[in-house]
DNA sequence: TTAATTGCGGAACGAATCATTCCGTTCCGA
DNA sequence: TCGGAACGGAATGATTCGTTCCGCAATTAA
């Protein structure tokens, strides 16, 4: 078992990659879908999937773990900029368009989290925390770092059938939410805190949407 | 039957609106809630909705029919005011607080419409155009009424355990999206158009959360 | 007072959904 | 030719949920 470059172990290796982009788009979607649905998309049988994952939380979990990853990896990449505002830019784009909100904080809840996962969040949170911090001379007063989970959310929220849409729509209200991260000096109402967030990283009994189911 | 002021009428007439606001409670914070669940959050047995609706759908139905006429009501009367801006600003206020977007949007497509709603849905987009182009003159460049759907849409996202933090939130929030609303000139890709948010009027076969379920 | 009616509570029912398991098949590697 | 890894997909069992049904209580009409 050196290397898998032929036959059979070659697409099962293939299948790795298929299964997971399958779980993340129909995940994406619908984080109620069923798992027969991402079997489905990713063209193969429940087998395949079950040979990997212990069950649907595992997968879950795998797919949210994955999200944390990627917004560890935009937050240090921008992190070298050297303009403060547009290294905070450029992690908040980068979040954005990897669409990595809906795989962390909207899958979160669904199964019971990893040691390493909580740890990664931690640090995810003190990367963001960082940018945010280094970014906000240049915002208007009273915005905390806390505003970025709701701003990342509210991108989230943006979706229409067409996936290529989506992210052009959302880097449009991006745009929108920067300026108005900048713009004036009062708002009303106190700033969230971080306690009121928190409630997603814990397990719920229902599932508030979504109003939005994904 | 001339005023039910005494005794079992009295009572009926009463659990009339309780099963209605418990409606709206229970499919503002989850729209693919049982029946069962607005029944106990009424204190009421299934029984008692069953006599009022014919069935989920129709309850349903109800329930965006109303928040269609409350959004047709916010616009009526913004519209009175005399500066273009707070005419508009007043409106978008009056929607967020009132929570009407998760009630009309979120719950279209689980229905067939009525001739009536449809109707009504077509008056609520000319008044909401019109408050939109006579606040437009303020905006930034190159921005539509389509992007109204998606602020609301956004708003509608910010969601705490607690309804009156959330209400809060979403006026921060929504200050925010008014600010960049005019500042800047330029936004990245083409607006949405209308057939791009069209689709969340036809029935669905799957149910695209948000991820988020209300 | 009595009988009819209205409104209701909640158990029961049946359909649908889903995660998971299981069995037979295919095909690679030796 | 053979062992077994990988797999497809039907079968299973549990759960959820919309709807119906039956009996009771309170009110009202006679």
């Amino acid at each position: 078992m050196t290397s898998p470059t032929s036959g059979r172990a070659r697409q099962a290796a293939r299948n790795d990659v298929t299964i997971l982009a399958a779980a993340k788009e129909v995940f994406l979607a619908d984080k109620r879908a069923p798992v027969a649905a991402v079997a489905e998309r990713a063209g193969v049988g429940i087998s395949a999937l079950y040979r990997r994952y212990a069950g649907k939380e595992d997968l879950l979990r795998k797919l949210c773990h994955d999200g944390l990853l990627t917004f560890i990896e935009q937050a240090e990449r921008a992190s070298a900029e050297r303009d403060d505002w547009a290294a905070f830019e450029t992690f908040v784009l980068g979040v954005v368009e990897a669409d990595v909100h809906s795989l962390t904080v909207h899958l979160a809840g669904t199964f019971t989290p990893t040691e390493e996962m909580s740890a990664d969040a931690v640090r995810a949170d003190e990367l963001a925390t960082a940018l945010f911090e280094r970014a906000r001379p240049r915002m208007r007063a009273e915005v905390v770092p806390a505003d970025l989970t709701m701003l990342l959310e509210m991108c989230a929220a943006v979706r229409v059938p067409d996936p290529a849409r989506t992210t052009s729509l959302r880097r449009r209200y991006l745009a929108m939410l920067l300026d108005g991260l900048r713009a004036g000096v009062s708002l009303p109402g106190p700033a969230p805190t971080r306690a009121e967030l928190s409630w997603r990283w814990m397990p719920r009994p229902d599932d508030p949407g979504d109003g939005s189911g994904g």
